[in-house]
DNA sequence: GCATTAACCACCG
DNA sequence: CGGTGGTTAATGC
């Protein structure tokens, strides 16, 4: 038993679900009527894992609602977060090209609805569906500039800083066009993905606010500058009053 | 000393 | 009522 056993009874997407699904647009009618026809949707309860290491691909995964974990496990088994995915984002296409088995481990924050896309649909609409193949190209492009702007942004020890890059990272407009500018994420999710404590999250939140930088609401977050969230620093000085 | 974590309570949905 | 957020107390370094 790995997945589909638990809670996850697969459904068929509804027109608003579908909505959320950036690639479905790059599609023409006979390939998009292929693929809607095999997406799935499966119901995801917080701590949940979409997928683990070392199991063998079998969907390509995106978020229609709710907030994804990207992790590795360290030396003491500490979560090493590599990436959190909002609604709208897609991923794992690597590891369906390559046909390997996940070299990670994707768990859902809160509860999510996950659709997943049957290899083989994946693999024919590669093929024949050239807007398709040029999403996936262009997906793979920005991750790779994500990653390397996340390994800078791990060296930056700054709290305030981290929360800000990870922030910037889950509302890049290519990566995650379905994300406007306010998106639904507790501080205690941003803790879980940034690898600090709720109360942490909190002080780092209030700063980048002070610097008109988001816009903290109950229960989500509004970006006012993306910009200053990807570029700025926000060491300690110069926050007294 | 400091920063991080745990505990508490007030509130929004 | 449960989940969320702000604050305070306790803990570890």
């Amino acid at each position: 038993m790995s997945h589909s056993a638990t809670s996850g009874s697969r459904r068929r997407p509804t027109a608003a679900e579908l909505g959320t699904i950036p690639w479905l647009r790059c599609l023409q009618s006979q390939e998009y009527h292929q693929a809607v026809d095999a997406i799935s949707l499966r119901y995801m309860s917080r701590g949940e894992h979409v997928a683990r290491i070392g199991e063998p691909v079998t969907h390509w995964f995106g978020v229609v609602d709710g907030l994804l974990k990207v992790y590795v496990e360290g030396e003491e088994g500490q979560s090493i977060t590599l990436t959190g995915i909002p609604p709208g984002g897609w991923f794992g296409e690597g590891t369906a090209l390559k046909r390997e088995p996940y070299r990670f481990n994707i768990q859902a924050l809160r509860t999510s609805v996950v659709a997943g896309l049957p290899l083989q649909t994946f693999d024919r609409l590669l093929d024949q569906a050239p807007g398709f193949s040029r999403f996936v190209m262009t997906q793979l492009n920005e991750r790779l500039a994500q990653f390397i702007a996340a390994q800078e942004a791990q060296r930056l020890g700054d709290p305030a800083t981290r929360v800000a890059r990870n922030l910037a990272a889950m509302f890049n407009p290519t990566l995650y066009p379905m994300t406007g500018t306010t998106l639904r994420v507790t501080q205690q999710d941003i803790g879980c993905l940034v690898g600090l404590s709720r109360q942490r999250v909190n002080q780092a939140l209030s700063r980048l606010q002070s610097h008109g930088c988001i816009k903290s609401e109950y229960g989500s977050i509004c970006i006012l500058d993306l910009d200053a969230l990807r570029a700025n620093t926000f060491c300690d000085p110069c926050v007294k009053h």
